[in-house]
RNA sequence: GGCCCGUUCGUCUAUCGGCUAGGACGCAUGGUUUUCAUCCAUGUAAGAGGGGUUCGAUUCCCCUACGGGCUACCA
């Protein structure tokens, strides 16, 4: 019997949580689920400099949006707490001491400006500067390698800024194995002494991820293929603790829909297109990015088209609810490759997703977004959406094709006017005024009846009849059925429109 | 520059050595709708290049090209 499956979402709290990073999450969420799991939320704000107010309520909000709950977080079943690691801060220094106490790391004394100058001279003579063994007998670095014992008890009692670092090993060959990529082999040569304890008194990412995974009994590690390049120091890290390793998966990125590179924060004003799950407020600058849920997306095409980004079934099917999402989900159906992010499809899964939306909820939300909806009766706006959602992929799209339901159109389209207003329109349209006003009980039904037998008995082309009709309900030559159309209005208001243009067009 | 990962229609992808290379989005055409949209049908279009291995390679191996990531006391 394995062990329960535990996985984490780990978001730095450095601003708004874009797709790439829902994605990560929701394929944790699936996987965890998936195999009755538990799906945990930590907080990785150790970098104090990079902090924002307010990005952490913003991704729980993000989550929860999607419907991803979760299981393990802050203020949530804290079994293994605190989550925020700037809150487990006393926790992590004992775990660079005990590797420094077994001689898998040492202190590091240099001052950033100095290891900036290094990197220069090595550039200068087209070398690469590596902070590892080929560097440390030189006797240009300041460590506890180079430095006597007392000389750095000395620095230490001093109070000198430190850091502690990785003592990464000569000549060995690190076999890695990834779930989504499989084996990889890395010469432990070419890797840095990476900083784990930084002179602020914080871990860095390496050591506090390491740490709390290993003390959350976190099983699987499933995070973007930006991290693979530390998965080397990650193994590397647990084996020195001589704790278990968990599995890997590292996905692949979201690339942008056009030119060159990853998915990033900007593109989403610039293309139009949203990256973020909610829209978000730079405090610092004051601008405004869209988000997915003020864009007019529902939560579940949003799930739907981010599993799609990276995973498939391996069956034609592409709608795909949460919870048949958990039952297919398999990390080993993961792509290895980079998605570019298709907008068009994300429209199209939107759409699909409009028609599964009950009317009554797409009325409630078309009236809050349109003011001109103010004063007008819920259930007449529901029966006016029953009629459009089809057409639409946004509730944003509504009032383009609906507001000829609630005001007498004011605009004519010159195109449909000289298509459908012929000579011969004005009387056939004042006849028509008299057979409308003729049907008493006013259902479409009814009218149909009434307007197709009356155009049938005087021999008009339907054409002569429905084009000016539709024009004057209109104002143009698109809508729903004009039947539909002139019932909802009202008799009223049908005769009204007729006749209004009749006197406008003559 | 160095290291790592990748490469099938324009895009997302299927294919676990036998392919007339399948689906979806987009686009185009036709049908339905006496409108427009939806919807339906059809079409469009692909395994980077070069070497191997094999009876047979999109599939396995190598090289090249291209793409991506990382290369901070950021995550």
């Amino acid at each position: 019997m394995s062990k329960p499956v535990r996985v984490r979402f780990a978001p730095s709290p450095t601003g708004p949580l874009h797709i790439g990073g829902v994605r990560t999450a929701l394929f944790n969420y699936l996987f965890a689920k998936k195999h009755n799991g538990t799906f945990i939320l930590r907080i990785e704000d150790t970098d104090q400099n990079r902090f924002v107010e307010g990005a952490e309520n913003y991704i729980e909000e993000s989550l929860k949006w999607c419907g991803i709950t979760v299981d393990e977080g802050v203020n949530t079943n804290e079994k293994f707490g605190p989550y925020r690691q700037s809150e487990r801060k006393h926790i992590y220094k004992q775990y660079a001491e005990a590797l420094i106490a077994n001689g898998k790391a040492y202190y590091a004394f240099d001052a950033a400006e100095d290891l900036d100058a290094h990197r220069k001279d090595h550039e200068a003579e087209g070398k690469t500067f590596i902070y590892n063994w080929h560097n440390r007998e030189k006797g240009r670095l300041l460590n506890s390698l180079v430095l006597s014992a007392e000389e750095t008890q000395a620095k230490l009692n001093a109070g000198d800024d430190y850091v502690i670092r990785f003592l990464s090993p000569q000549n060995e060959t690190l076999h890695l194995t990834d779930i989504i990529r499989g084996n990889m082999t890395i010469d432990t040569n070419i890797l840095d002494d990476k900083v784990l304890f930084k002179s602020d008194g914080l871990p860095t990412y390496h050591l506090a991820n390491i740490v709390d995974d290993h003390l959350m009994e976190i099983t699987h590690v499933i995070r973007g293929e930006e991290w693979l390049p530390s998965l080397a120091l990650h193994y590397q890290l647990y084996d020195a603790f001589g704790w278990e390793k968990p599995e890997f998966a590292h996905l692949p990125l979201i690339l942008k829909p056009t030119g060159k590179g990853k998915l990033s924060k900007r593109d989403g004003d610039k293309l139009g297109f949203p990256v973020f799950p909610l829209a978000y407020k730079d405090h610092q600058t004051g601008d405004v990015s869209l988000g997915y849920r003020e864009a007019g997306y529902f939560p579940e095409a949003v799930v739907n088209f981010l599993a799609f980004l990276g995973w498939n079934p391996g069956t034609e099917q592409e709608i795909f609810s949460m919870d048949e999402l958990i039952a297919a989900f398999n990390l080993n159906r993961v792509n290895k490759a980079g998605a570019r992010f298709d907008p068009d499809k994300t429209k199209w899964f939107n759409h699909h997703y409009m028609q599964e939306q009950y009317n009554d909820d797409l009325a409630e939300t078309f009236k809050q977004i349109q003011p001109e909806l103010a004063e007008i009766d819920v259930n007449y706006v529901e029966m006016v959406v029953a009629l459009i959602k089809e057409r639409a992929t946004f509730v944003t799209d509504f009032w383009a094709l609906s507001h000829f339901f609630f005001q007498t159109p004011t605009d004519l389209d010159e195109k449909a006017v000289k298509k459908a207003w012929k000579e011969d329109s004005p009387e056939i349209m004042t006849q028509v005024v008299s057979v409308i006003d003729s049907v008493n009980d006013f259902t479409v039904e009814n009218l149909q009846t009434e307007l197709k037998g009356w155009i049938t008995k005087n021999e008009i082309s339907f054409g002569k009849v429905m084009m000016p009709l539709r024009l004057a309900l209109v104002g143009a030559l698109q809508g729903p059925d004009v039947f539909d159309i002139m019932y909802l209005i009202g008799k009223d208001e049908t005769k009204r429109r007729i006749e209004n243009l009749v006197n406008t067009l003559g």
